[in-house]
RNA sequence: GGUCCCAUCGUCUAGUGGUUAGGACGCCGGCCUCUCACGCCGGUAACCCGGGUUCGAAUCCCGGUGGGAUCACCA
């Protein structure tokens, strides 16, 4: 058996958004699924659109969510000597033939059908005049006036299309360039790309490609056409409309493997399972469950996702990517053992890594800043007794556990009378500024000793000057 | 408008003739508990409509309705 060729071919006329970034991750998970080969292709033949800067964002926005290719980058601009080369070998063999119309005669003839309640076509007036290349033609393919051409989609299923709806579409425009479909079908023919995965906005392009391949006598691929995602308000996401660029993904916070374990799940399904590794999804992924119908984006649950990524990473898996966002913040994390630490603290109550940030900044700053409602209830001069304790005991450690930590605050209940919510809170205020936080014990042992008794004799004094 | 695609809880989906129609997100309760989370338990909520086929349809067929895609010398 053959071994699986797939390809992503995005047009580098902006960021790469989320549905872009599906397409590529379903053509990359079944060629390493199956251990064949992924290439990746830029198509920029539109001049006016393209842009240097698009096609960097492509390939930061891929690398970031780990889709690598095998081969490639090619890009279509430095392949115009192919493109005519099958061009010619098609006007060669009788399957299509130059045409001398111009662009106002073409429309004439689409308005003529037109008021004769008949589809607008190219009528095929030059089919048959044997022309020859000269300035301002173009070439045309000889599509069939009868019959069907069927589309065997993997995710559609058959979808017969009538020849007679086509008309002979251009294949080279007068300048010599080549027309998206040839470029692609020629590109798919000499790359070897035998199984197509892509959005289903191309499956009215396929009986065309396919007349090409036959024209071109090359073996048909395997397609399959999955559906648009769609944005919240149920219309379909676009760069222009409401799609988000994957990079904006992993600014608000988001894991590239939460990304692709959303994306994936928008549209294919393997049973009841919703979170997947990445090392799950290359096991797993195949074209039989595939989804047929259109999907809404939903940040909500991809949110959740992340979450669920977020506990299921080691601190070392985190680090990386929490520290530019500390560093947003004027936070310099520089001791990886301090961070690791704090980052454990957080990771079950962190829905994203910039929420994770932000929870994280207490640990770092010299002292909390202080919550005005918390202080003034919790930083009281009756809880001053209980601080002063907490501080003298914990200051006389010598071994900063859990477990002395455990005896000093059951010596302070016990003394005083008090549940453990009365003397945590307080101490959470002391701490961390404000009433909501990680546990007492996980926090005070990622923070050590003698900041912890800092930071509530800092309090103290804060009671005492009566400021709060 | 022509052509083509699609249709299960609000959302993502499982389901391939016989299920109390399952899971997840969200939402609502409860438990756990030092706060917030996490976790756990429970609840809310769906087969677009109408015809067939069948002993029996969410599942098959036809029609309708609704949504989407596409109709370029763009990709």
């Amino acid at each position: 058996m053959k071994p699986i060729v797939t390809r992503f071919p995005p047009s580098p006329t902006g960021f790469l958004h989320i549905g872009g970034a599906r397409t590529a991750l379903f053509n990359w998970l079944y060629a390493r699924k199956t251990a064949g080969k992924f290439i990746l292709r830029i198509e920029d033949t539109d001049a006016a659109r393209s842009t240097a800067d698009s096609v960097d964002a492509i390939f930061n926005a891929l690398q970031w969510l780990g889709i690598d290719w095998d081969e490639g980058p090619y890009f279509q601009t430095q392949r115009k000597d192919i493109y005519a080369r099958h061009i010619e070998k098609l006007v060669a063999s009788g399957h299509a033939y130059y045409c001398s119309c111009t662009p106002d005669e073409v429309n004439a003839m689409r308005e003529a059908a037109r008021a004769n309640g008949l589809k607008p076509m190219y009528n095929g007036r030059c089919r048959e005049r044997g022309l020859s290349k000269s300035d301002n033609t173009v070439v045309r393919l000889k599509t069939p006036d009868t019959g069907v051409t069927v589309v065997e989609d993997m995710v559609k299923g058959d979808t017969a299309f009538q020849n007679a709806e086509m008309d002979d579409f251009i294949i080279q425009r007068s300048d010599g360039s080549a027309m998206y479909n040839l470029a692609v079908v020629v590109d798919d023919i000499t790359m070897g790309i035998n199984t197509i995965i892509r959005g289903d906005d191309h499956l009215i392009n396929t009986p065309k490609q396919i007349l090409i391949y036959k024209a071109l006598d090359a073996d048909l691929p395997v397609f399959g056409h999955v559906p648009m995602v769609l944005g919240q308000d149920k219309a379909r996401l676009s760069k222009r409309h409401g799609a988000m660029s994957v990079e904006e993904y992993r600014k608000m916070g988001y894991l590239p493997d939460a990304v692709i374990n959303y994306l994936v799940r928008l549209g294919w399904s393997h049973g009841d399972q919703e979170f997947f590794t990445r090392k799950d999804l290359i096991e797993k992924f195949d074209l039989a469950h595939l989804g047929r119908s259109a999907s809404m984006f939903d940040m909500q649950k991809m949110t959740a996702l992340n979450a669920r990524h977020i506990q299921a990473k080691s601190a070392q898996e985190l680090a990386p990517a929490l520290l530019p966002l500390l560093k947003d913040q004027g936070i310099a994390a520089e001791d990886d053992t301090f961070t690791h630490k704090v980052i454990e603290t957080l990771q079950p109550r962190s829905k994203t890594l910039v929420e994770m940030a932000a929870s994280a900044r207490f640990y770092y700053v010299d002292a909390p800043e202080l919550d005005e409602k918390a202080a003034a209830k919790f930083l009281t001069p009756d809880t001053a007794g209980i601080l002063t304790r907490a501080a003298d005991a914990i200051e006389s450690l010598t071994d900063f556990t859990q477990e002395n930590l455990e005896a000093v605050f059951k010596k302070i209940m016990a003394d005083c009378d008090l549940g453990f919510g009365k003397i945590a809170q307080p101490l959470r205020v002391a701490i961390t500024g404000t009433t909501v936080s990680p546990g007492i014990f996980e926090m005070l042992l990622a923070l050590g000793k003698d900041k912890t008794v800092y930071r509530i004799r800092r309090a103290l004094s804060i009671i005492a000057s009566g400021s709060s």
